[in-house]
DNA sequence: CTTGACATATGTGTAACTCATATGTTTTAG
DNA sequence: CTAAAACATATGAGTTACACATATGTCAAG
């Protein structure tokens, strides 16, 4: 008997699942939210289901889900296919390739304060012609 | 005396510093590097200093400088000042930048591999109207 | 009734390329 | 000698997930 069909403005959306408006919009154009049009004015509606819809959003950004999986993951349910499979499955790529990014990124910290170092006892020098910044040209990454 | 005025061809250029032909074009878009026209063919022709920017250049993006960054670098050699000062600013914010990447990166891993974990217990669901992914929207982050 | 706070669509900018397209040139093979 | 392969050019789109700016329409309040 409660059917409760309340509808949301892109704002009080916004303040109920704390998303930029910006962001909102961004998901909708991308069809990953699907508000109805206030045939008055052509605001978008959104419904609770809206409501779940961008707070799964965020929850699976936070676990590092791009909004293309969440794009499939939607589609799977709409065809009442369950999503579960790719989601461990994609989650089981972003683990390895995160490691490898980290990896990468921890060598990039090495090197970076490998030639903080180095530099230190390094004059700062004038242009040549012959080399342009002494310092990066002569960093030894041994 | 011995004034070597080699030139080569952008896929010359790319085979002796390893870089892609197309990445080459695309600085010369950016300016970073500065070939003649071949008055002829409208060929771009490179000497030896777009061979050292070239590889002043990969060295400069391996320790994390981005190619705006190397934009002001080479200016700063252009107007005959020391390119030094900047350098080691530029590393100086990369390092606590990447700092903070870093830890982002191995949180959202933590993030992953929990929730991964969690998972494991866990049966696929099929698409109820009621929930999307039970997996996400039941992930515990505590 | 005007103003401010909201809504809309649309286009730009971000980083550093890669890839595709259309077209002109030089080299090589037949 | 010519036709095709292999090179060159410019230019525009695609990548990620928005933020920001613009132009314009709508609604509530003083």
């Amino acid at each position: 008997m409660k059917e409760e069909k309340q509808l949301f403005l892109v704002k009080d959306l916004a303040k109920t699942c704390d998303v930029s408006t910006d962001a909102i919009r961004y998901y909708t154009r991308r069809g990953l939210l699907n508000p109805v049009r206030d045939p008055v004015n052509q605001y978008n509606l959104y419904n609770n289901r809206d409501v779940q819809k961008l707070k799964f959003i965020s929850r699976a950004k936070y676990l590092g889900y791009s909004l293309g999986d969440i794009e499939k993951i939607f589609r799977d349910c709409e065809k009442g296919k369950s999503p579960c499979p790719r989601v461990r499955h994609i989650i089981e790529q972003q683990i390895s390739e995160n490691r490898k990014r980290l990896e990468e990124l921890v060598s990039l910290q090495q090197r970076m304060e490998n030639a903080l170092a180095q530099w230190d006892k390094m004059p700062d020098g004038i242009p040549d012609g012959d080399k342009i910044c002494a310092l990066i040209e002569s960093f030894d990454d041994s």
